[in-house]
DNA sequence: TTGGTTATTGACCAAATGGTCAACAATAGG
DNA sequence: CCTATTGTTGACCATTTGGTCAATAACCAA
């Protein structure tokens, strides 16, 4: 018997996670939301809340897409190292884009609100703890088959690898071309391959 | 014959400097900043300019200290190695406090504007081809005397420890500990050392 | 067809934003 | 002491901000 809903709230909330993800939170204003989302005010309020909600809800959108992304790169590949290697360079591909420099939504949020914003901050603190694991996982059996060395623990590698996304997303924005995070992947891997 | 100026332009210049460190661009107000410096609206635009000007030279006035900083970090050391070492761990201990997690400036800018705002971007890119040519001068010697590893070449881990230390300043923002950065900071010298 | 429920719309609001300016104040040279 | 020059102050402004709400519209079960 409700009125039905007009358009299509994952659609809408993409475009959202997008407008924030280009932005920022702060520097994204209602109007630029209604334009981005072709929505009006009142049916953005009452879908889903609140700007801070809105974004909150971008944040956790972008984290699935970004976690199934994670899971598939690292589990279909035919050895550990082979699905780090993977997951870095597509990682890099879709975030340092020489056009689009708008690097990851985690690490801007990170960046612009996460000392301000208890939520914020553990959403993202919960998501890399996930990552983490994975990478965890997977780097111990690359140690196993002596494909990765030994004399850093495994989480130590992950924490690393993490890290040094973390600061290539930025250095995206204006510093690095596509072409030089690519070889800065390569760099890294070189690192933490076991010595010949 | 003219009215002097009442306040100090240099600690002006510091609150200022500090008030966009800890919030931002966007989310410093003018208000903001005029209570940081203690002054009225009327004189910091007659002394800076606007907005935004007043933040290109705290940005400047804050890489004037930060490359002061690494000078003299990186050259006042026994071997390149303990130099490299000594600069990492201080920039840590400035930026990843657990108590004012503020991570670094230029991070702070380069993730909320640079990608937008071409002066910014020219700025911090002009500063980092600086440090990363200091750093691939010591890491070079520190290759010439064994210390460190030749299979990456200087300036690639140059860029590689720049790269992390910009991670490790957005981490500290709400993941990680400044005890973590610290054991991160340990790590990466291992995987950079010459392999015993 | 109708009535109950929810979606959409756009006008409206208070507060805050960055920025300006005229009046006034303070200095130093004449 | 006077005056030219610049600094300081606070009132003022247009615009934008995030957010609300009453009126209206659309649907579906009865």
């Amino acid at each position: 018997m409700p009125r039905p809903r007009e358009f299509c709230m994952n659609k809408a909330l993409d475009s959202a996670m997008n407008a924030f993800w280009k932005n920022g939170y702060e520097a994204t204003s209602l109007f630029d939301l209604m334009e981005a989302m072709d929505l009006q005010k009142g049916s953005i309020y009452k879908a889903f809340g609140d700007k801070h909600s809105l974004f909150i809800a971008s944040l956790e959108h972008y984290m699935e897409q970004s976690h199934a992304f994670d899971q598939a790169t690292l589990e279909n590949a035919a050895t550990p190292m082979d699905g780090i290697k993977a997951w870095l360079n597509r990682d890099i591909k879709d975030k340092c884009s020489d056009s689009m420099k708008r690097g990851c939504l985690i690490v801007n949020a990170l960046t612009e609100m996460a000392y301000k914003d208890e939520e914020v901050a553990k959403i993202i603190k919960t998501h890399i703890t996930k990552l983490s694991k994975s990478l965890t996982k997977i780097i111990t059996q690359g140690q196993e088959q002596g494909q990765i060395r030994t004399d850093v623990s495994a989480s130590g590698l992950a924490q690393l690898l993490i890290t040094h996304l973390f600061g290539l997303a930025t250095m995206g924005k204006a510093v690095t071309s596509k072409a030089a995070s690519l070889q800065s992947i390569k760099n890294i891997i070189t690192l933490i391959e076991s010595p010949a």
